[in-house]
DNA sequence: TTAGTTCCGTACGATACGTATGTATGTTAC
DNA sequence: GTAACATACATACGTATCGTACGGAACTAA
């Protein structure tokens, strides 16, 4: 279930009969294709380095996987000549399902091998009904509204709130959704498919969706800050996503750099980095301003709004938050020295006055301070995150080139008897 | 001359050709062999899955390209029927180099591919002659020393102090060694051996070292720590050196998380983490002890001694150094959470009392710590490093599979006409 | 000396690749 | 409308690799 490959010196690759070769031109193949959508023989040909024959031979063995499909003739592809038959990845040859799980609801999206999502749900948690029994329903019901059966999933990729050992896919705890510890969420999604599930923190799938549709500029490392009443981070290194020894990696609500704090005892359930800038002491700080008109308990989007018409005790109490929050950005600069820093949460809902003070925090750093963005996913980022997870399982597991080794050829490719 | 693997699309790997087979197969062969050092055909193939003749096949074209030999028979291999025929992995058919320049002097150490050290040797600098100059004549009698020809050199990596673009090679800045700043380096070594040369900051490298000879159960992620009078860490990610966006990941010196720092203006070439817990910052503490018998200026040696003789004004100063360290340790560990932290540098002197004394510190920190240990090669690690870094090059490069494409095989596998 | 075991070498069929040649199917010029 | 041209497709042939099969070589043990 993990897409880290192993490399040991026993799985090295070994080319073991001529099919070898189909195998790995194939797959090469597959993927020029996938890049550009359509093309001819002759073109893919040109790509690869291969000739014509050997370009036929693999596409037919992709065609009778199902992945690819002979179009008509296009004689737009080349002005001149007999007009090329047209080359197309089925990318509805096989779908992958995003799950994310959160307190509130479950959102499903359904996406073809191209990445397009061809369906998409989110449904309101029932309280009524045992949850892997309602998550294999809600399930169902999306793949009915994809028109596709639960044969055609490859792959699941599952978010949910807590610590979660993406190995075994097993939830250790979720404090603000009990129902979903130990291995509900599996048992419910392989009740509906037969398919490998991978199952993951939240913030870990936010994070690579945000790498990947979100700053595909950031190749190689990418922090995800996810930055509320909580704040934890994803961290992609190296484009892979980095959990540390423990799992942990990110873990910046417990950081702890000699930030104001709260007085003993209260927040105890935060951490010193969260007690110091999540939103309940931003809303802490603007709320008890003196400046402020009203004194009732104020909310996080009636900040937002005070920021937006420039009340000065809103503009202060960002202000406050950004620069503590910048020495925290510091830290992670220095340790990291990540290319860019996506910031999620509910505190985008702060918009661009944030941003604002936060460059003006950074701008007396003296190291080049990192790419600083607000989320252009939102929620989105979790499902998306999913899809490319699984995706990227489907790549490995189904398009590459398999190890071949004592007879065994692993799945999805066919044995030439 | 970068390591990491570009993997693009155009460059996917593409069998053009049945000697592809051949090519797998005898980088999967070496591999094996590699492994084990002796081995007899038989073995070969029951390990690789592979029949006796493709391996017959590998092996003869391993042997006309030097890299693998066949010695005389051994009866003891297996104890009944005819003797195998025993190959071994010629490890003397090349050599690489692991240079360290430090201030004042430079360490060559020459290596074949078993990574065995063949010469060492070390040279104090000599400041009356061109620095490129003087680094070619030390190469040269080091290879000279070893037995072996410019030619036999595959590979160089350098170490130096400063900061380096190790995709060039180019030193831009050196406060300590301004003779260097430039392609000094690079010009006196490709001058020496026609080989490729790959320049790097000798904390990056000696963190190589340390994952690779010190600390060869982190297999993930590891944090080398170099603690003087500045200090710098080097960090490995999945395996691989992790550098940043602007080549500047693991600035510890200029971490600041709220420490005690020195009145300003006063060492001001350190950054705030560096003035903190510096062992220049250690020795004004235990230095300016009441308690302390002398009052001379405290050198590092002395006060490792009174610590040795558990004198408590030196106890003190260590402890309340290692409680500002370790808060430095907590912040590394709540962003990257390593297996392992390594501590090399000056401050290694105080031995086991250091040790103990951030475990004491750390026992409070909610969460799982990292294993925190002591460099076990010191200044070696930076040579080994380098050693380490060269092998993987040659490894890649010469003993890897080649992607084939359009014809042009790449180095090192010869073209069966 | 003989049986058993293991290794080495050659022969054969299968498969994939590239090159070469011929055929099919379009556009363009007259 | 027909000829010339350009490109794509299809088949045939030679090369190289692999695995399997079989016979000879070398050594041990009875």
């Amino acid at each position: 279930m993990e897409l880290g490959r192993p490399a040991s010196v026993a799985d090295r690759t070994v080319a073991v009969g001529t099919s070898f070769m189909l195998e790995v031109n194939a797959s090469a193949i597959l993927t020029n294709l996938r890049s550009v959508g359509r093309a001819s023989v002759s073109s893919l040909a040109k790509q690869t380095g291969l000739s014509r024959q050997a370009v036929s031979r693999s596409l037919a063995v992709l065609t009778s996987m199902g992945l690819v499909e002979i179009s008509a003739p296009d004689r737009a592809a080349s002005p001149a000549g007999r007009p090329p038959q047209m080359v197309r990845f089925r990318s509805e040859a096989g779908h992958v399902l995003g799950v994310d799980v959160k307190a509130r609801r479950v959102r499903v999206a359904v996406a073809d091998l191209a990445a397009e999502i061809v369906a998409e749900s989110t449904v309101p948690l029932d309280g009524s009904v045992a949850f892997a029994e309602w998550l294999r329903t809600v399930v169902l019901d999306v793949l009915d509204q994809a028109g596709i059966g639960p044969d055609d999933v490859w792959h699941v990729s599952v978010a949910a709130p807590g610590i979660i050992d993406p190995a075994t896919g097993h939830v250790a705890l979720s404090p603000g959704m009990p129902e979903i510890v130990g291995d509900g969420i599996l048992l419910g999604i392989r009740s509906a498919v037969d398919a490998p599930v991978y199952l993951d923190n939240a913030i870990k799938l936010a994070t690579i969706g945000e790498r990947w549709r979100g700053a595909p500029h950031a190749e190689q490392s990418l922090v995800f800050v996810h930055w509320g009443e909580r704040i934890g981070a994803g961290i992609l290194i190296h484009g892979e996503l980095y959990r540390g020894a423990s799992n942990d990696a990110g873990d910046l609500g417990y950081l702890e750099i000699g930030l104001p704090d709260t007085p003993d005892g209260t927040d105890a359930d935060l951490g010193p980095f969260e007690r110091s800038v999540g939103t309940r002491e931003l809303l802490r700080i603007a709320g008890s301003s003196a400046e402020r008109p009203s004194s009732e308990t104020l909310t996080l989007t009636e900040l937002a709004a005070a920021v937006c018409s420039r009340q000065p005790w809103a503009l202060s109490a960002v202000r406050t938050i950004s620069s503590r929050f910048a020495r925290g950005i510091a830290v992670l600069r220095s340790l990291l020295d990540p290319e860019v820093i996506v910031i999620g949460g509910d505190i985008t809902e702060l918009g661009q006055a944030l941003l604002d003070s936060l460059d003006d925090a950074l701008r007396f750093e003296t190291l080049e301070q990192p790419q600083l963005e607000f989320s252009t996913l939102g929620a989105d980022a979790i499902v998306q995150g999913g899809i490319h997870q699984s995706l990227r399982w489907v790549e490995q597991e189904r398009f590459g080139v398999t190890a071949v080794r004592e007879g065994s050829s692993a799945a999805g490719w066919p044995r030439t008897p």
